[in-house]
DNA sequence: TGTGAAACTAACTGGGG
DNA sequence: CCCCAGTTAGTTTCACA
């Protein structure tokens, strides 16, 4: 992982689907080596995958919604369980288990308020175990999930 | 939009680097057809790009930390100057405006612990206009960010 | 809208600096 | 390590059902 390699992660990032003639350009290479590098850092586990993005608000689901839940109990047993749940919810797309004043952090896609307030009725409310929750909704986005590669 | 072109996308979420053919046999059709759907869904934007799945862990980021942000105002030039003070920062990976008990939700990576006092201190503390920031540091992550295509 | 073949472009392999 | 040239595989276009 040098200079280069990090350059070349960077160009994946904005378009994985460049060709390795784009990326050698963009890094000042010829073809053949961009290919090697990540040929190598898809085998060390640098690069996980590659991904296509998506509109939220093309596919219909307007709102996002960050949710704080706070569980009755944190024995490992309720903890899994909740985690095993959450996992068959399609509306909820992260989950994080975090340390601090909650216990998990849930990103929520839906269409609108009112199909969060079917989502909270049929999906969250339903879910046994579940102290506290509170719901925030995204109004801006200002910045994506890219991972800094200048550092 | 129908149910092959969300299959066509769940495949690309999946993995976009998948041939035409191998998404044409996914979905049960031929090469030139998901072509030309993906096509549309480009220029239409359900499609907006494609990118790379990156390891946080293997380039040295072993610490995600969601951090809630409370402002000192709420006037349009606060919230502008603090969200253009975030996007220069490599560390803040996602902001979000919220509505609810704080004003913003920032992703933070850094290599550990340590490195996050380095932030807080050097990249967080110096912007002014902070009344109040809470941190939750993930401990463990049950589900990644892709959209459902199922609902 | 779909299929299948033809033309084109990019990914991959190996030889040489 | 890198470049270049040749081979293989994938993408894009087109004629037709």
């Amino acid at each position: 992982m040098d200079r280069v390699d990090k350059r070349i992660l960077a160009e994946l990032q904005k378009n994985s689907r460049a060709s390795l003639q784009e990326i050698g350009q963009a890094v000042g290479l010829s073809a053949t080596p961009c290919w090697s590098r990540i040929r190598k850092m898809e085998e060390s586990g640098v690069i996980t995958g590659y991904s296509v993005r998506l509109s939220p608000q093309a596919l219909g689901l307007g709102d996002t919604v960050l949710i704080q839940v706070t569980l009755d109990s944190h024995s490992d047993n309720t903890l899994e369980k909740f985690g095993e749940v959450l996992a068959t919810i399609p509306e909820v797309i992260e989950a994080h288990l975090v340390s601090g004043d909650y216990d998990y952090l849930l990103r929520v896609v839906v269409k609108d308020t009112r199909d969060y307030e079917r989502f909270l009725r049929e999906r969250l409310y339903t879910i046994k175990g579940i102290r506290h929750s509170r719901s925030s909704f995204v109004l801006r986005t200002l910045k994506a999930a890219d991972l800094p590669l200048s550092m």
